[in-house]
DNA sequence: AATCTTTTCAACCGCTATGTG
DNA sequence: GCACATAGCGGTTGAAAAGAT
């Protein structure tokens, strides 16, 4: 592989971009677009190498940059796809609008990454520096960690194809409104195949949110920790993550609902415990279904350890309890649930987004552990990426 | 006020990936 | 398949700014 030798001629200017260097090289790529940046410079009129156009234009006067103090969102979302996928900046960067590698870098070095360090948090492994798994990974920990692992090579193909599109796309006409005739031949097959991808919600998030949220149980604190001036908002309030609790913050996943069998499960702190310990809760919804319900539990299907409130047909899970006490997960929940609730129906599996509440239509046959799995975590997690309208920061 | 230390971030360097003839 | 050119990425540097003494 032959070294580009931009840099390497002599006569060439670096170091500080002057305002009228700035100002030579934004009037030139207004006109022209930026075409080759080999020979820009020239072009331009500018005694400097391409590849430092290229960098000044990308990261400094590109129009659709923004600068400035980076939100808590941001922030929480760079975390996320830094415990995902590592030192990728380019490929975060395109779930930052607006952001560019090198500023996320940056701000991960000088900021993030010391933050994590005083928390107490390993910045390349994200775990606490202090195994707070205890005894090592647990179950779920492990079913995230590997779905992670699929997100994060998704998160890089999707990368790659944001990439791509910026290749066959005209950057210039699509986002500042002005055109360089080199590229605008693909504008035409561009619109096409931007019309026959509709939007697509990102969900990549999902799992990396989740997996954060297994992971990282210490980000459950208070933000006066995370040293934001801005910000009054506690992790705990706003974020439903299930599963790995740390210290004293304990955070509430939203309620599980099997419409179809209606029962709706509900998580928290059993006051009318001594200990207040965490608990899982079930309700039935109507009478109707009750019969269905009981047979089950007078049935064949073993019954774990289950006692009945004194609220009409509604239990509580000991076996949760206990399980909430080793760090246990949603994905716990709904595997131990999945030997109790009758699975009589062959609907598809759907989500219900909007709402702080995970749904699983399906409590039939073909509702096996994966998909009632895969269905909580998608709708759960759907509503930490879109936040929900009252305007509250996701983080 | 002067000096020293620390922090920030724009820019550079070196490498890999990809495109082209 | 090869050689080369180019674009892009991630690590690192160093000047300027901010803070501490």
């Amino acid at each position: 592989m032959v070294r580009s030798p931009c840099c390497e001629k002599g006569g060439l200017k670096k170091g500080p971009w002057t305002p009228e260097e700035d100002q030579k090289l934004l009037a030139y790529i207004e006109k022209h677009g930026h075409g080759s940046w080999q020979s820009l410079p020239a072009k331009a009129g500018l005694q400097r190498c391409g590849k430092s156009c290229r960098l000044r234009w990308t990261n400094y006067l590109r129009p659709d940059i923004k600068r400035g103090k980076f939100s808590l969102q941001e922030e929480q979302t760079i975390i996320q796809l830094h415990a995902l996928i590592g030192n990728k900046w380019s490929a975060i960067a395109t779930h930052l609008p607006k952001r560019t590698d090198n500023e996320i870098k940056n701000y991960w070095n000088t900021h993030l990454k010391k933050r994590l360090d005083k928390m107490g948090i390993d910045p390349v492994t994200h775990k606490p520096k202090v195994d707070a798994f205890g005894s090592g990974q647990s179950k779920d920990a492990a079913h995230l960690s590997h779905m992670a692992q699929w997100e994060s090579a998704r998160l890089e193909a999707e990368a790659r194809l944001v990439r791509e599109s910026k290749l066959t796309s005209n950057p210039l006409e699509n986002q500042f409104g002005f055109s360089s005739p080199q590229l605008s031949a693909n504008k035409a097959a561009v619109a096409a195949a931007a019309a026959a991808a509709p939007p697509v919600r990102p969900k990549c998030l999902d799992v990396l949110k989740a997996w954060q949220g297994m992971v990282s149980g210490m980000f459950f604190v208070s933000s006066d920790s995370l040293e934001s001036p801005t910000s009054t908002l506690n992790f705990s309030e706003a974020v439903p993550v299930v599963g790995f609790h740390h210290e004293s913050s304990m955070a509430i996943p939203p309620p599980l609902q099997f419409p179809a069998c209606n029962i709706t499960c509900k998580g928290g702190m059993n006051e009318d415990v001594s200990n207040s310990e965490y608990e899982w809760k079930c309700f039935e919804k109507s009478n109707q279904m009750a019969p269905q319900v009981k047979e089950t539990l007078d049935g064949s299907i073993p019954v774990h350890e289950m006692s009945t409130y004194s609220t009409e047909n509604a239990w509580v899970l000991d076996s949760f309890r206990a399980a909430a006490n080793e760090n246990a997960s949603i994905v716990n929940i709904v595997e131990g649930l999945s030997d109790i609730i009758p699975y009589n129906s062959g609907e598809q599996n759907s989500s219900m987004a909007g709402e702080n509440t995970a749904t699983i239509a399906s409590c039939g046959a073909g509702g096996n552990l994966e998909d009632l799995q895969g269905n909580y975590w998608n709708s759960l997690l759907l509503n930490l990426v879109d936040p929900p309208p009252s305007g509250s920061p996701v983080f």
